[in-house]
DNA sequence: CGGCGGTCCTGTCAGC
DNA sequence: TGCTGACAGGACCGCC
């Protein structure tokens, strides 16, 4: 469930959980995700206390009492959910179990594995490999007009290309960038550089969809930790995502579906030009 | 060197 | 009902 608002919903459930209790073990399940474990990951989280759970970009960071920082990235498919005391039969794709002091385990479930958990101090994140190209935050005053448009400027690539690369901002996936354009009224295949004078409206519609599903995912953050798991998509609505050949909700054409850099994409042709 | 395609992996769903 | 193929919210790697 990964795009911004998804990691942010999880972050913050899991802040509620979570913050200032104690990692008592770690179960590495497997050697690896998409990138192998480091060798004294266990080692260095056990009788760790989690002071805060932070998000850069798609990232959680669990900060730790020894300022190591515990990075998981949920890729397309990971989930982390908390189990009370109840022992629980383990699944085929849970990977990775914290059992904490109090007797709950959070337990990271990841069936495709293309999400990762690696740990670094805290000094070396600027500096990770994994953080050091990564562009602005979307909410962040960074992400200016004037900083959006020399971004663009700068690209030949489709619009929805760039607005999906980490690099330009952080956050916004193959969902939010249809829905951010379909609000800006940009076709999505327009090249960035001819939408470098809307910056200013580009990075209203994204700071919309974002903040909106993140509202919506709030609300709901009940039924994450406690009924454990799943917290999709669900009950968030989209103006064009996965809404081929239904009416566009301003004009009644039909929306339309394509694919851009394998990535489908949709649009509706009459609002967005 | 920007940009694109292929790739990692499993689950799900549409269509036959 | 069962099988097959396409596709899924991400991001890295290698190639032009």
């Amino acid at each position: 469930m990964p795009e911004l608002p998804e990691v942010e919903t999880v972050r913050s459930g899991l802040e509620m959980a979570l913050k200032g209790a104690t990692i008592r073990k770690v179960t590495l399940r497997r050697k690896d995700l998409r990138i192998p474990f480091p060798k004294d990951l266990a080692q260095r989280l056990e009788g760790q206390k989690i002071p805060a759970i932070r998000r850069r970009a798609k990232y959680l960071l669990f900060d730790l009492a020894s300022s190591d920082v515990l990075i998981a990235h949920l890729g397309m498919s990971g989930r982390f959910s908390i189990e009370g005391k109840t022992p629980k039969i383990f699944t085929a794709h849970d990977h990775v179990i914290f059992t904490l002091n109090d007797g709950r385990a959070l337990i990271y479930n990841d069936a495709r594995r293309f999400g990762l958990m690696t740990i670094a101090h805290k000094e070396e994140l600027a500096s990770h490999s994994l953080f050091a190209a990564l562009g602005p935050e979307p909410f962040d005053k960074a992400f200016s007009p004037a900083y959006l448009q020399g971004a663009l400027q700068e690209r030949k690539t489709a619009v929805k290309v760039a607005l999906m690369d980490q690099a330009l901002v952080v956050g916004v996936g193959n969902i939010y960038a249809s829905e951010a354009l379909f609000l800006a009224g940009i076709s999505p295949h327009i090249p960035a550089k001819k939408t470098a004078h809307q910056a200013k409206a580009i990075i209203a519609a994204i700071r919309k969809v974002l903040g909106d599903a993140i509202a919506s995912g709030g609300s709901s953050l009940r039924d994450f930790i406690h009924v454990s798991g799943e917290t999709g998509y669900f009950q968030h609505h989209f103006n064009v995502y996965g809404r081929k050949g239904d009416p566009c909700v301003t004009c009644g054409e039909h929306i339309r579906s394509t694919r851009l850099s394998g990535r489908s994409t949709f649009f509706c042709p009459s609002c967005q030009k």
